[in-house]
DNA sequence: CTTCAATAATGAGAATTTTCATTTTAACAC
DNA sequence: GTGTTAAAATGAAAATTCTCATTATTGAAG
């Protein structure tokens, strides 16, 4: 589940980012208006957070670029409770719902929740393409029935892939969310390549469906 | 670093609770005041939050009872707006800080961390006992200066050892702490007892001021 | 179509981590 | 004290993970 959080006030920003990856969500932050809109707009999100209230009022703009393409539905507006009521107009422009500021992260991760139910991303403990079928519960990958038993590193891999498929993963995102704490940035990537390698292994000799991509110089992408 | 929660409504304890989860904090919780007041006055706590608008107002009772221990200055009280101005009598009966909800975590986390900081025990991202140094930074722990090459799981043991000094780590939560989603409360403890064992082999061998006890029946404890 | 440099894949060996069978220790009842 | 049971420690083997040297592939530039 991917994520973009557009806001300005850096605390806030800070405070959902951590919240939403302790939860395992893959987040990505935009501060101004240029990076915002380039985001919301090319790439795909599970879910945007909107602050419209912004200085130059920005925020209305960019809701309004994505209703023009057509790119809403799981827009959560964030507005702050002195601003003028924009509830209305942000909903007329597509947004999903809108949260008045302060609110309670866990009022957050309902509204969100909800738009990821809404999308029908929301929940299923399992992932299945083709003949290939991974449990999260399980922590179990089943090829034509058959467990292919994946070590660790190589089921937390491919649960990342899935949770993000169709979608670039950086090397750096992968390794940080696989690896954690004990990731250095200034390492080399051997050890990525290394368990790719091993799961692609067990992928292909399975005859799976499920196969990963690489992206030169950037990372890795599963495609359904 | 540990906190104590005390918050009968659900949905903002479990926020809290992720989110200092995500800042490397050890938590424990009290939904109610039998619990809470056990807690609160026998075990030792970094900070305790507590919520004095509890429905039956025990909230306030717990506080008094710890200033009659003299268990106070860490104590961050949490209030609904609109209950009465509990504010003077709160901090009159020794409480540090005032929270009024709702409030953003961004918020609550600068204040924690005030009060850690006024406990002198923020920030340091060095640990040392005797001739034993731990950089959480580098990862690294040095023993009469040498180097002594902590493994992964290793340094990651001990790293939860020393957040948690003269406090009893349950095998449960070093496991759920170091191995994280893959740990499984079904499986036997076998794999903590081998890392224990080689930490302290490392440990014994260097002639470290650092160890390890066991705790019978439920964990392990690093005395200072 | 070459050449070049950077990135990625690979195989093999090294190191770490886990599992397992066995031994030791701790708590408790007698 | 002895006997009993559960918990913990231990050593060694098995499995996983990481490192490293080598090879292959990619994209860009000439």
């Amino acid at each position: 589940m991917k994520i973009l959080i557009i806001e300005d006030e850096y605390k806030l920003l800070e405070a959902i980012e951590q919240f939403l990856l302790s939860e395992k969500f893959v987040v990505e932050k935009a501060t101004d208006y240029s990076t915002a809109a380039q985001k919301a707009l090319i790439y795909d999100y599970d879910c945007i957070l909107l602050d419209i209230s912004l200085p130059d009022g920005s925020g209305l703009k960019i809701l309004e670029e994505m209703k023009r393409e057509g790119k809403t539905g799981n827009v959560i507006i964030i507005s702050a409770k002195n601003s003028l009521d924009d509830k209305v107009t942000g909903l007329d422009l597509g947004a999903d719902d809108y949260l008045t500021k302060p609110f309670h992260l866990s009022e957050l991760y309902a509204r969100i929740k909800a738009v990821l139910r809404r999308k029908n991303l929301d929940g299923s403990a399992v992932f299945t393409l083709g003949n290939s079928t991974l449990s999260f519960n399980e922590r179990l990958l089943l090829v034509n029935s058959i467990d292919l038993k994946l070590n660790r590193k190589e089921f937390d891999m491919l649960a990342f892939f899935v949770t993000n498929k169709n979608r670039l993963v950086t090397k750096e995102a992968l390794a940080e969310h696989v690896w954690g704490d004990s990731f250095d940035l200034a390492d080399s990537f051997d050890f990525v390549y290394s368990q790719v390698k091993n799961l692609r292994k067990k992928l292909k000799s399975s005859n799976s469906d499920i196969a990963i991509e690489n992206v030169y110089g950037v990372g890795y992408k599963l495609t359904t």
